[in-house]
DNA sequence: TGTATGTTAGTTTTT
DNA sequence: CTAACATACA
């Protein structure tokens, strides 16, 4: 037991022994949030205060909710597997799949993913013939979610115009297709594990008594409906234990809600906030810009990170002629650093938006350095793999359109659009699910197919294909009862494996010239399935799909060898690096343009902002580009805000590399008036400081100051002499266009 | 039914 | 500029 806390700070200590009662934990980055999550479920199981049964734990992530089981089981001898510890979407899983019943559920309901449900969108605008000019899907699926986040059926959204009347029509239209077909999107698990415990007191109190302690990572994260899951749950027994920074608060604009914390503090009578302050990752110079710059938020509950290490090296800024150069200069440094002893997988490229890789992989690819960005295409969202699961669902719930439609024609089988309107049309007749309107076209079970009853399996050996004797419609219900027979029977990576054949799928993708990569997802997919036999308590066919569903899997296959990592500095949180270059800190970029019209905006970026130069332990570049192409258009940003909003003390501006192409402009300098240009070896001076003013002191990519807009860069001129118009982007302001011999622009 | 061309949008993302 | 999506055509 001492071993387990002996190593705490103070702060920790008392967070992670805390008595049986609700408390917040304002967690800083770097601060042991993990650790002392882990650390108390540890503490309460060991020191005899509950036991794992009555422990309920919730993170966001899988990742997350892995780390912490693999912390727990370290520090204790028991089998985590029963635990409830997990994502709020698996842990809702969880409960409605033991009382489907209650919950209105078929046992074998399928998950929805948000691509999944944008199909079952589309298809029902189509149906109800709705406008998709008026109301784009992507458009509906918000309004869906964003209602049910807020607790919300169709049936009690306010309906405040025409608009919004449609929209809850839509809804209706949906939540009834959803339950004819047996299927739940994210939203729903929330939202019908919340009705379950409010409509049945019974299980409430069940849960109530169950869970003594209840733990919450990223408690800022939380968006309504969790939180008031969360309430609902605790009762007024549990102890709610909610660790969170609303610093890093990054996802206001998918719901999350900050004010979930000033919530939390009077719902649950918190009467001391407990602040992990202490830092254990980064160097001095790197908190201080970081504090500096989050201090220019409003209505923060308060939080000052410190570090007992020293100041370390100071923060580096390079300002960049143009996004090549900016790219090419983060290579030549990421060299060198290499030649020091840094190991790539320890320096991370920041980027605000995911386009911005573009440039830094072109340069990185040129100068043969491995790389490995994230947020890419993950394994359950490939095509094929989407394709091979929609026949797993298929057989696990026939009532499953969506399903059915993505692979009723695919391999191609000559089903077309007539039988599929004649289908849908019998669907609707009914009023049920496209199997059924199968089964009704062509007889029921027993006279369509093969082999039922207690007859012996049918055979399916490899040169006995299923699909050969019976085409069209009929075929493909032949082909999944009979898929369906053989499997129940098999483990499941061997049906996995079954279903791959008699579908079709593997001969079709050997047969495509580019398919080889997709038969190895394939194969990759039997692996998963073994995998998740021997890891699962449960490794039915149902459950195997639910994790597919709520875990996309890694991005991609981590080839394992050392290599930078590049990503947007959303999927970075919570990582860490020895040197972090953050690139493109323009205005436009970051902050970015949309988020300077919403609400908060501004502040979210910031907070963004924080997140990234939290990430990095040693050592941090700042870098900003006059001049982006972007959208094929060439674009000239002027530095961001928050570049000025770290102290000039902690910066240390660097000097571009002397090149033939340098062009003879206003570059490569610091910030005007900070007057703090640092030589180093290697680096040389700007390159001069005459102007050939005579020839265009106006030129597109100049920076101007306007005595009232503040700073801002030409993008465009127009005309001669008194009518010499220049158009100039200001940050807050927009772009402007502005007459020369009125406007008091001098260059910047 | 698949290809070919045109159109349009273009933050951040986990479940 | 590009990639994704949609509509048009063979």
């Amino acid at each position: 037991m001492s071993s387990l806390i002996s190593e705490l700070n103070p702060e920790q200590f008392e967070a992670v022994t805390l008595p049986h009662q609700s408390a917040l934990v304002l967690a800083g980055a770097g601060s042991g949030k993990t650790r002392v999550l882990t650390t108390r479920i540890a503490y309460l199981i060991q020191s005899g205060q509950v036991s794992p049964h009555g422990i309920l734990a919730v993170t966001f992530t899988n990742k997350a909710a892995k780390e912490m089981l693999i912390r727990i089981a370290s520090m204790l001898p028991i089998d985590t597997r029963g635990m409830w510890v997990g994502t709020f979407h698996g842990l809702c899983n969880r409960m409605l799949r033991a009382h489907h019943q209650d919950a209105g559920l078929p046992q074998a309901f399928q998950i929805l993913d948000s691509a999944d449900q944008l199909a079952v969108i589309k298809r029902l605008l189509k149906v109800l013939d709705a406008d998709d000019e008026k109301f784009p899907p992507r458009q509906v699926q918000w309004f869906i979610n964003n209602a049910k986040e807020e607790g919300l059926r169709a049936s009690q959204v306010e309906i405040y115009d025409d608009f919004a009347r449609k929209m809850v029509e839509f809804y209706l239209f949906y939540e009834q297709q959803c339950n004819k077909e047996g299927v739940v999107d994210f939203a729903e698990l929330l939202l019908r594990s919340y009705e379950l415990l409010t409509r049945n007191e019974h299980l409430r109190e069940h849960y109530r008594g169950r869970f003594d302690h209840i733990l919450v990572d990223e408690f800022q994260d939380t968006n309504r409906l969790q939180y008031k899951w969360l309430k609902l749950l605790a009762g007024n027994r549990a102890a709610v234990f909610a660790v969170g920074d609303d610093d890093q608060s990054i996802y206001a604009f998918r719901g999350a809600n900050t004010g979930n914390m000033k919530d939390f503090e009077r719902d649950f009578h918190i009467s001391k906030i407990i602040k992990l302050e202490q830092n254990y990752r980064s160097h001095g110079n790197i908190l201080d810009a970081a504090n500096t710059l989050i201090r220019n938020n409003s209505g923060r509950l308060g939080k000052n990170l410190w570090t007992s290490e020293g100041h370390g090296e100071p923060i580096r800024v390079y300002n960049a002629p143009t996004d090549f150069d900016e790219a090419s200069f983060i290579v030549d440094e990421v060299k060198s650093l290499r030649a020091e002893g840094v190991v790539l997988s320890q320096i991370a490229l920041l980027y605000r938006s995911n386009a911005q890789s573009r440039v830094l992989e072109h340069a990185l690819f040129n100068a043969s350095l491995a790389y490995r960005v994230y947020g890419g295409m993950r394994f359950f969202e490939r095509q094929e793999i989407k394709h091979a699961l929609a026949y797993l669902r298929l057989m696990a719930n026939p009532e499953d359109d969506n399903a059915l439609l993505r692979i009723i024609n695919f391999p191609v089988r000559g089903i077309g659009m007539r039988s599929l309107e004649q289908l849908q049309d019998e669907a609707k007749r009914q009023g049920g699910s496209l199997w059924a309107a199968m089964q009704q076209k062509y007889g029921n079970d027993a006279a369509f197919i093969p082999n039922s009853g207690d007859q012996a399996p049918i055979r399916l050996e490899s040169n006995q294909r299923l699909d050969k004797p019976r085409k069209g419609v009929e075929g493909f219900a032949v082909l999944i009862e009979s898929m369906r027979q053989v499997c129940e029977k098999l483990p499941l990576p061997e049906a996995v494996e079954h279903m791959l054949e008699h579908s079709g799928l593997v001969a079709h993708y050997r047969a495509e010239r580019e398919g080889a990569d997709r038969l190895e997802n394939l194969n990759e997919l039997i692996n998963a399935a073994t995998g998740f036999v021997h890891e699962a308590e449960d490794d039915s066919l149902t459950a195997f799909l639910s994790h597919a569903s709520l875990e996309a899997g890694e991005h991609q296959a981590g080839s394992g060898q050392d290599a930078l990592q590049l990503m947007t500095v959303h999927s970075a949180k919570g990582l860490e690096f020895h040197s972090v270059f953050l690139s493109g800190l323009e205005e436009g970029l970051f902050p970015h343009d949309n988020s300077r019209n919403e609400a908060g905006g501004v502040e979210e970026e910031r907070r963004l902002m924080y997140v990234a130069l939290t990430r990095a332990r040693r050592r941090l570049y700042l870098s900003f580009a006059q001049s982006r192409m972007l959208h094929g258009q060439t674009r000239y940003n002027i530095p961001s805000r928050f570049l000025h909003e770290i102290p000039d003390s902690l910066l240390k501006w660097l000097q571009p590399m002397q090149k033939a192409t340098i062009r003879n402009e206003d570059w490569g300098r610091g910030r005007q008036g900070s007057g703090r240009v640092i030589q180093e070896p290697g680096v040389q001076a700007r390159t001069s400081n005459i102007r050939d003013s005579t020839a265009s002191q106006w030129r597109i990519g100049q920076n101007v100051m306007h005595a009232k807009f503040g700073a801002g860069v030409i993008v465009n001129c127009e005309g001669h002499g008194a009518d010499a118009r220049v158009e100039v982007r200001f940050g807050r302001i927009g772009t402007k266009w502005l007459l020369l011999e009125y406007a008091k622009l001098t260059p910047a």
